[in-house]
DNA sequence: AGCGTGACCCTTT
DNA sequence: CAAAGGGCCACGC
């Protein structure tokens, strides 16, 4: 597993699109790495260069975050970003998708 | 080197 | 539609 792949692809999604950590795990070429990818997240320091609150679960939930505010920062970040959030979920999902994830159920 | 834990995911009740 | 079970992988001790 290269982390530093993930890294660098949770580096590269674009605001206001989102992905899940199935999806990133596939695309840095370990399918079925999610829960690995998420200890990755967890690993990974503040670091803002790292979106990690652009990451979520696949069914449009937005998991968990480090931070003690936990899902209510990510919350605040991704509406910031123009993503819509609703009920612990994502709106929009698909269409907010990053598209080089597709990985949609 | 082995074990336990967790920011996950899919299939089956 | 909601809950439970089992299987992934990475990390720290």
């Amino acid at each position: 597993m290269d982390r530093d792949a993930v890294y660098e692809l949770t580096r590269q999604i674009p605001a206001g699109r989102v992905t899940t950590y199935g999806a990133l795990a596939a695309a840095a070429g370990n399918p079925g790495a999610a829960r690995g990818v998420g200890m990755l997240m967890h690993t990974n320091p503040d670091a803002p260069r790292t979106p990690c609150h652009r990451v979520v679960y696949s069914d449009g939930r937005l998991g968990g975050y480090g931070a003690k505010e936990g899902t209510g920062l990510k919350v605040e970040r991704l509406h910031a970003e123009g993503v819509e959030v609703d009920g612990g979920r994502v709106k929009l999902f698909a269409d907010r998708f990053f598209a080089d994830f597709k990985r949609i159920r």
